[in-house]
DNA sequence: TTAGTTATGCGCGAAATGGATATAAGTCAA
DNA sequence: TTGACTTATATCCATTTCGCGCATAACTAA
């Protein structure tokens, strides 16, 4: 049999497929830093530990298509920024079966992180912390301070989600996607702040943003504050 | 049965799962433009289109593993830097089957690709060009400027390709990987200006890459010009 | 020796940035 | 009503970065 035969006879059908899955990393912020969702993984493997919520892509289902659902329905969030991640296919990720797993990157405003934990009472929003070293997995904390393990590679997975979103924060618009509709500059501001992980200088920040033209006025102001009320600004995109 | 004993039982083996592949954007510079290697598709589906060199993702192989046998084997470039891109998983982008692909970028020296173009003669390298549109395919040609038409989603995939590239070259580290071990800094504004698609002030450009850390001095200089050499730089890692 | 060509270095003005400070606008308590 | 207090907003200035022109260096060719 010559090549051009193997290759007119070859049906990748009649090989064995990795299974194909979606994971969500949700992001959102709580007191300053940037949390999590993570749903105990009760069953071997990895029981004890926490995990993305995830789900196998069917075969009729689109990618985005297989993240949304896994929104809905592992993490009761209706709507959240989606954006793909990275694919993660190390032979050894899961030791069941080969799963390859396309990861996606959601973000989630304060009221949608609020309506996911209440909707899906088995997630946790846990903490977010990176280590100093250039790439390598994050690590997930409770609100005490107490390291929560992670399952499979979603340490790895994590890591590469928040740099991700580092990278991106000061020249695309994916920042306005953890606020709400109206929100302050202060409220940019921290949201930049609790992602980088570091204090801004505000002039600078301000300066920054208002040249963007992302920022609408509205000539509204935030209201019950007991000192002089910023104005609200809404997200408009680049024309 | 309850939910619960639904997923127990649950065996995603059971159901039908998309076939997994890789497919290679493999991008170098001939004559101050960028070129991508692309093979005919002699059968259907897309019959006379130009296609990506591609190929299924073994069961037990890893991705970048796969990226790099399809590289050896329907690129004949024994080496080249290789980042994945974007995974690829549109309902309808193969009309045999469901096809999830996932997109590698490879950056090829001159002399790798003129290695590839040897080993594999069906390959030809491709001028390629991106409209103006902020999204959207990228395209492909002869080196006459006659359009040559892509296969499934390739086009969609080249675009991805050069702009991620367009987009990480100024503050990473893969233009180098474009050129050989010793190059001067005129051959390295000639890779950027080429893959930019714009004139770059030198002076700056000097200072920029100099500012970096990349860049180590040999004290050794070009041979054979016919005006005053210029001294040659190896890439350094930052430390 | 001279013209031609490119590399390399220098200097200047524009623009962006960091940082401090002044002023504005609200609440709250006396 | 007034003044202390807090934060928003605007202004100003020193520093850095960047674009850009130009002078000088180094080599070949005639």
């Amino acid at each position: 049999m010559t090549e051009a035969e193997f290759l007119a006879r070859y049906d990748p059908a009649d090989y064995p497929r990795p299974a194909l899955a979606v994971d969500l990393v949700l992001l959102g912020l709580r007191g300053g830093r940037p949390v999590v969702l993570l749903g105990p993984r009760a069953q071997h493997p990895h029981a004890g530990r926490w995990a993305l919520p995830g789900g196998f892509v069917g075969i009729a289902e689109d990618l985005e298509a297989a993240a949304g659902r896994v929104l809905r329905e592992k993490a009761g969030a209706a709507q959240a920024y989606l954006e793909q991640l990275f694919t993660f296919g190390a032979l050894t990720r899961d030791p069941r079966m080969r799963i390859v797993s396309v990861a996606y990157l959601g973000l989630l405003t304060e009221a949608a992180l609020a309506e996911a934990l209440a909707q899906a009472p088995s997630l946790r929003a846990a903490a977010l912390t990176l280590p100093a070293a250039p790439d390598g997995p994050a690590e997930a904390a409770t609100e005490r301070g107490e390291g929560l393990p992670l399952a499979f590679d979603h340490g790895e997975i994590l890591g590469v989600a928040l740099r991700r979103l580092r990278g991106k924060l000061d020249y695309s618009e994916v920042g306005f996607a953890l606020l709400p509709p109206l929100f302050t500059l202060r409220q940019l501001q921290d949201v930049h702040e609790a992602i980088l992980g570091t204090a801004l200088n505000k002039p600078a920040f301000r300066r920054r943003m208002l040249d963007r033209g992302w920022l609408a006025p509205t000539g509204r102001h935030e209201a019950g504050t007991s000192y002089r009320p910023a104005e609200l600004f809404r997200f408009q995109k680049t024309p």
